[in-house]
DNA sequence: AAGGCGTGGAC
DNA sequence: TGTCCAAGCCT
């Protein structure tokens, strides 16, 4: 059995000298800390720390955020991925700025009420911005918890996931409960880390049940990860006048809100890309002839993969949304900025040095 | 309850 | 090149 206290006591020292010096922690903020965690949901630190100063920069506080127009809070997180995490924070921001008066709750289950606060994220914001002793388990906290308590059940089970919050809780002190909950993750990131565990540094190492049968590799339990799938994608780069066709994504679902230039997959009993580029014109009311091949882009998604191919097209008519698409838009290079764009198309126009001026190929 | 939902870094 | 994974949430 685990002893409690002893382990509260040496992750807080710990974590007093060991704890990076992160934006966010640099802050009593709640608005900031909530900003923090919703970034951060399965990114890493590195990754989120630019784009939390330029985003605290443009909106320093929620009624900024909630006045925002969701195109340009998108091109703000353009690049950080999981997109519904932005449009679930606007909707909060507008929520939290209307009706309770700018100010973040404190209760765990009114913060798990806003849009894109699930258990995690409400016990850490409480826990951290308001000192509400209650636990925040992240991926972080199950794996150190694992190992800990040498738990070889599947992490997610209910049985696993019921005993992972009991320890969670009894090693919060009545004061600081924010300061464990962040040692807990502290560790996880930078020592007890997923594939070798730097156990010579671990400041709990002495209460490691995992350690001391030696099975540290073995926790948390590896879940199988099926094989995925990849698609053959085609896409249609269509200018006039030295400006770029682009289209917006309906919000929900894949890159929602997300702005790309049109492209689809690639229809049943349709096996050339160039046909199904050619066949997009029905899609945007557009009469397209369909040109040279500019560029193949292969791209990973988390569930699968894809192929998109590239074609320079001449297109006549005005362009009207359709499909997957709620709005188009003749992009100007000047605007690049403005617009949240995918992925692979950010990738597409860096290949194929779109500048405005025409393709350089 | 299991699958959809991004991206970039480490190796 | 491929594979794994990182401060999860929603349906």
């Amino acid at each position: 059995m685990i002893d409690h206290a002893a382990v509260t006591a040496a992750l807080l020292a710990w974590y007093g000298v060991a704890r990076r010096d992160l934006p966010w922690r640099r802050t009593a903020d709640p608005y900031r800390i909530w900003v923090s965690e919703i970034m951060l949901q399965q990114t890493q630190v590195a990754t989120v720390i630019p784009y939390y100063e330029r985003f605290l920069r443009r909106f320093p506080d929620v009624c900024a955020l909630a006045a925002a127009n969701l195109d340009e809070m998108l091109a703000l997180w353009q690049g950080l991925g999981y997109y519904a995490r932005a449009r679930h924070l606007h909707a909060a921001a507008r929520i939290v700025c209307e009706r309770h008066g700018g100010q973040l709750p404190a209760d765990p289950g009114a913060l798990r009420a806003l849009p894109g606060i699930g258990e995690y994220t409400a016990g850490a914001i409480a826990s951290i911005a308001y000192g509400v002793r209650t636990p925040a388990i992240d991926g972080n906290v199950v794996r150190v918890l694992c190992r800990l308590t040498d738990e070889s059940r599947p992490p997610a089970s209910k049985d696993a996931k019921a005993a992972l919050r009991e320890h969670a809780l009894a090693l919060l002190p009545n004061d600081g409960a924010g300061a464990l909950n962040q040692a807990l993750m502290e560790l996880g990131a930078t020592v007890c880390t997923p594939g070798m565990p730097d156990c010579v540094r671990c400041p709990v190492r002495e209460h490691c049940l995992a350690h001391a049968r030696g099975t540290q590799t073995q926790r948390p339990l590896a879940v199988p990860r099926p094989q995925v799938p990849v698609r053959d994608l085609a896409t249609a780069v269509i200018e006039r006048e030295g400006r770029l066709l682009i289209v917006r994504r309906v919000p929900s679902g894949l890159l929602g809100g997300l702005w790309e230039t049109p492209g689809s997959d690639l229809p049943e009993g349709v096996s050339s890309a160039k046909a199904a580029t050619e066949a997009l014109g029905a899609l945007l009311g557009m009469n397209i002839r369909v040109g040279e091949h500019l560029a193949t882009i292969r791209h990973a998604y988390t569930h699968f993969r894809v192929v998109v191919r590239a074609y320079r097209c001449q297109a006549v008519g005005e362009p009207r949304p359709g499909g997957l698409w709620d709005a188009c838009h003749w992009l100007a290079p000047g605007e690049l900025d403005a617009y949240g764009l995918t992925g692979v198309t950010t990738r597409l126009l860096a290949v194929v040095q779109w500048a405005g001026s025409g393709l350089l190929l």
